[in-house]
DNA sequence: CTGATAGTTAGGCTTATGCCTAACAAATCA
DNA sequence: TGATTTGTTAGGCATAAGCCTAACTATCAG
């Protein structure tokens, strides 16, 4: 069931941009206001807002607004629901090696074929 | 520069679905079937295959055709491609975190406003 | 108060994504 | 051979994604 997770989707989809992959690796160097991220970018500024939008949505950024500057942060948590749903799956696969070895070895020598 | 990788886009995007994700699952236990794949979910065969398109181009998982059936396999190596890119942030992420508690050791108590 | 700076809002355009049906092809079974 | 099963191809449609410009708001510096 937990495939069917909104907040996967949001994760994986946020991470699925290059420029936001960019955005996250910066904001995990530290804290960054809006348009210092934005500077390596040649893109409207307004584009550059949206793909914060979509990092945000995700949870894997935050950010708060002081006067007219926006500063954004990472939240790690949200990496690792990422990281650890692939993990599962990394480790199942694994796991039913393991048994297929296991099954492999059961066979006489030269059986497999 | 590895953020602007379209490996990386791919695989994200790929994981990005829950259908997809559900496949993946699925495929972890085990070689199956393009039909057997597909039965749990009620959408049109072609619409199916498209997934299945996406997470072959993602590299996630490939498929052999014998007869007139399709059989697909996970590649586990690419799911490891995106599990250690978030694990690099997360390290990177941590490290910094690191270097703050160490800076604000070198404050005098009651120093941090 | 004026002008510059930092973001935001609104609206539009183009391409990609996710879904569908209908028709086809190829292997297998009776 | 004729019917069935297992996919594939073609084409279409609606919504979402990613980008843009133009115009606006709010803060801060002088």
């Amino acid at each position: 069931m937990p495939n069917k997770s909104a907040a996967l989707d949001d994760v994986f989809n946020a991470l699925g941009d290059p420029t936001r992959r960019a955005v996250l690796a910066r904001l995990c160097q530290g804290p960054t206001s809006v348009s210092d991220l934005a500077a390596p970018f040649r893109m409207a500024l307004p584009s550059f807002v949206q793909h914060l939008g979509v990092l945000e949505k995700s949870g894997l950024i935050y950010s708060t607004k002081k006067g007219r500057v926006r500063t954004c942060y990472v939240k790690a948590q949200q990496l690792s629901v990422a990281e650890s749903w692939i993990a599962t799956q990394r480790s199942l696969w694994e796991q039913r090696l393991n048994q297929f070895d296991a099954y492999v070895k059961t066979l006489k020598p030269g059986e497999t074929t």
